[in-house]
DNA sequence: GATGAATGAGCATTCATTCAT
DNA sequence: GATGAATGAATGCTCATTCAT
């Protein structure tokens, strides 16, 4: 019982320190340039170790984002379980979330968001992609639930609250990444993504307060 | 003379050509899957040809950037040129400016986005870097330069219009790759880009009144 | 010293155990495709665990051939100890044995005769090669015998006898492995691989008659 | 014209410099052992030329057997086109003929029967398959024409002709492995193949006079 | 300019074997 | 004796790019 546990322990620990070996070398070179050998030299294990804890290199890909997506998630949930705060204050704690997020690990949250548009899911074990898939649509969900009043007391249909729940998440992903892209190739020495972030929320914010009003007119 | 504009007349053309077979390619497969065997023979060419006209591979897949980029400055200078119109029409204009250059051609606007956050970018000749770097700050600016005259007559300062023009092009990338990435992978059969792009656009035309008065405050 | 012969004895039967798991295997993968990890798994053992019994997987795969050699052996010998019978009632007999030997492990045999051409033998430890070696070489020396005393009261050459004992394994093997080869690659559903064994032999008996005079004269 | 003619011969030209090559390296190794490379270095060419000739190592491996197929069909026919001859000098042609084959490439011929049994020619793409199949079977087939009259006037029915056909094959390869493995394998310094194919065969020949009479009855 | 055969570096993946526990 | 996680060498195949014609 003691030894299955440890085992369990330690297997656990090696697929972390493969992730985090993976998660350095992703965010010197991309998927294509990046070998297994550049990661197991970086986890200091051999390439066929690898091989006992992801069934491929894409999978290794993929399962960086699971972790970035389980932290969103359990942000997101604790921002809908205030349940008595104003609409203000939850979008503020939203936002904040969000922010959060981008810090807790920008290079994974890059390449998550560059997952999503690649081919690579598409090859994917059904297994490790439905959990992908489930994290992203719950997430989206959380947030369209953190939207359920509307600002002015106007109730959002459920329709909206999902739409401005994607409006939103797009929001997020392409700040994140144009700021990215002009950091890396447009060579700008200082970006200011978290105002950047901050100012695109408050945007947003106050938008589907009016938007809210035509829409229910 | 005669002669040398001849042959630059049927240069452009093999370019061109060459462009459009790529496009049909890459439609269908992403940028990796596609060998220049594939693009070579979508053309009728054989694949040294295609290096008579393009210096690599990423070259090639960069230039087909270009021609949607030249399509968007010319619709948002266009936008620009009716000096008159208020606020609310020139941003109507522009807001029917991005869904139109997004149905000019889908699959290359994507494309665009992934070479924005892609390696690619870093080893272009700086001959082509430069050339879309110029187009991509120029279109910004033109989408700064509609933002000049705040909706209540209030005066953006050149800062913040230029971090409007820039969250208002993420928000636009953002729901194009997200509702790609819903269309490929999520099986998604319907996506309503257009109804998606407009809400959002909405929602951010709504939004920057706002946020202009309380920056101005 | 009953502790030994214990040990001898589970030791023994662990050898065994990992042949019949072998012998699974290699049923339904040749030997390129089945990995010494699926022998491993139908034997419920670890992969290590193999390793105490065989040196490696090559010896492994040659040891399955070492108990149909046994059999055939010994069946052989049994032939020869009848010994007033008549050379046709030898010959019936030992066209039985052959036709057993098949029966009692076909996927064996076969392997046994893939081995007997395959690079594998090359690289066998000494002991192992020089047992296989023995034991083919005493079954065809008692082929040999069976045909000790030609049909027609002629007595055949030492150098006949083994030539026509070479002559009939031969025939024997490749029978076998044509008929193999049309069951699993022509895809024919039934194959009637004892018919034409005996139909073989039957031939092969009747011309040994005539030629043994022949040779004689 | 010319042109495409020239092209055709010497890509005709680069694929049997590719098959003497190969056949220089499986002669010393097997299919396993011998890889890619050895085969380019031995062709004086790269890796890739290979594949521009062959789809895979398997296919290139199978092809090798085409050539002396072919070679055993015609030689066959050529037995078959004799119309007047007797039984008995038919006979003696299609031994000839078989014997020739051996000689004709004895190295390729062994690495035939291999493939006959061999996993190998499972995932041969269905072209190459078929035409080894036709090869093979036509002549078989032709085997059993040289069988038609049962060389005492007695006519074999189609059945019995086709198993006496099979049986001769198998013969023939049965004798041709098992002396090459005596070869390589035991170490036998020489062997006699042309005799003991001869004596095989004259075995045969006489066998299947009595068994025709059997049959008959 | 156009060709396309040839190149060859590059890489994901496998699996027999080992050895610390 | 038994384990099974770790190893790491080995290899088939791809494909962007070149260059002789």
């Amino acid at each position: 019982m003691g030894i299955q546990e440890r085992k369990e322990r330690e297997g656990e620990r090696r697929r972390q320190q493969i992730i985090v070996a993976a998660r350095r070398v992703f965010s010197s070179k991309s998927l294509n340039k990046a070998t297994m050998e550049d990661i197991a030299r970086e986890a200091e294990l051999s390439p066929g170790t690898i091989y006992l804890y992801f069934k491929n290199k894409d999978e290794l890909y993929a399962s960086l984002s699971l972790r970035i997506l389980q932290y969103l998630l359990i942000r997101l949930q604790h921002v809908n379980s205030e349940k008595n705060e104003t609409p203000e204050k939850r979008y503020a704690s939203l936002t904040r979330a969000m922010i959060d997020v981008y810090e807790f690990d920008p290079i994974i949250l890059i390449s998550m968001f560059n997952l999503q548009t690649s081919e690579t899911l598409k090859t994917l074990s059904p297994g490790l992609l439905s959990e992908i898939k489930k994290l992203a649509c719950k997430s989206i969900e959380e947030i369209a639930v953190i939207f359920k009043q509307g600002d002015n007391g106007e109730v959002l249909t459920e329709y909206n609250r999902s739409l401005f729940a994607e409006i939103f998440w797009s929001l997020f992903s392409g700040v994140v990444l144009f700021q990215e892209s002009k950091k890396s190739i447009l060579g700008e020495e200082k970006v200011f993504l978290k105002k950047t972030l901050q100012t695109a929320f408050e945007i947003f914010g106050y938008g589907i307060k009016d938007t809210t009003l035509t829409q229910n007119k």
